[in-house]
DNA sequence: TTAAGTGCAAATTATTTGCAGTAAG
DNA sequence: CTTACTGCAAATAATTTGCACTTAA
C-alpha cells in the first residue's frame, strides 16, 4: 500500500521529522497523537482503543512497540503516574500530571501549579534523568462532602 | 505457634498500633521493615528475598497480601516511582524520593531538595490525595564522563 | 470456637518477544 | 530486493485470587 496520501498530515510530518519510517500504522497512530497538536497522555490500551474505533487496523502489539519507537525517537515521553499501567505523554518536556484516581486518566497539571523553587542537586557521580511530580486527585463525592 | 516472644519486638508494638492481628509471618516481616527504625522502601519481591535470607518462612503471596494489609492500616504507603514495580514506604508522609535507574533501587531524596513553593490548587470538585515527587537518576558512567 | 490469616497454584493484567509474512525505500 | 515493520500467539512479569488449612483471640 502506498502511504503518500496520509503523508502530509501532521502525524506524516512528527513522523518523518524524526525520521521514522512512517508505514500506515506508524501514520494512523501518529495523526490520532498529534493530529490535531494538543497534548495527549494515553496507555497503550487507550490508543489501541482509539485506532480500532477510527477504523485503523493496527494490532495490540503494534501499538505497544510503536509507542516505544516513539519514545525512543524522542517524540513521546513515557510517563510514571500509577503503578499499574504506563501512560504516554506527547508533551516530552518535564511537567506536572493530574491523575484522575476514578477514571485513570492523566492531564497536564496548569502550569505554576508547582513551583520546583530549589532545583533538586544529584548526588555524586549522578546525573537527574527527570524530575516527576504527580498530583493525585480523587474526586469529592457529594455525599461525603 | 505462640508469639508472645516476639510481641515485645518493635515490629510487634508497630502492628499493635494499628490494631493488626500480630502473625507469626506478620511479625517476621514488620521486624524486617522497621526493626532499626530507618525508612525503608521495598518491593514485594525485596522483603520476600529479605525474609528467606533472614529464615522466617513466608510466602510470596502473603508478601503481597501483608503489604497490601500494612498499607491499609495507615502503617505504610505505596509509591509510585517506576511503571514495573511497587514500592512500599515505612514513612507514611509525603516527601520526595530518589530512583536510581541502574539498580531498581529508591531511597529518600535529603529534605529541601525541592521545594513546593506554591501549593498545587485541586480542580473543582476533587482533592488532592497526594503529590509525589521522583527524582530520576542515572550513575554516570566513568568512560561517559 | 471462629473469623481472620496463610499458602499454594491457578487466574489476571500489562507488556514483551519469536517468527513468518508484508511493505517501505 | 532488502531490511525494517507488523501481527499473531506464546512467553514473561507482577500481582491477585479461590479455596482448603491453620492459628490468634
Amino acid at each position: 500500500m502506498d502511504c503518500k496520501t496520509e503523508m502530509n498530515s501532521r502525524g506524516g510530518e512528527w513522523l518523518r521529522s524524526a525520521g521514522l519510517r512512517p508505514t500506515r500504522q506508524r501514520l494512523a497512530l501518529a495523526d490520532l497523537l498529534v493530529g490535531d497538536g494538543k497534548d495527549r497522555h494515553v496507555t497503550a490500551e487507550d490508543l489501541y482503543a482509539f485506532a480500532c474505533r477510527s477504523g485503523a487496523s493496527v494490532s495490540l502489539a503494534t501499538v505497544y512497540n510503536t509507542l516505544k519507537a516513539f519514545c525512543d525517537a524522542g517524540l513521546m515521553r513515557e510517563i510514571t503516574v500509577d503503578g499499574s499501567k504506563s501512560y504516554f505523554d506527547t508533551n516530552t518536556s518535564s511537567h506536572p500530571h493530574y491523575f484522575w484516581e476514578d477514571t485513570g486518566e492523566v492531564t497536564d497539571a496548569p502550569a505554576g501549579q508547582i513551583e520546583i523553587s530549589r532545583l533538586p542537586v544529584a548526588p555524586e557521580g549522578t546525573e537527574i534523568v527527570n524530575v516527576g511530580v504527580v498530583i493525585r486527585l480523587r474526586r469529592k463525592s457529594v455525599i461525603n462532602q
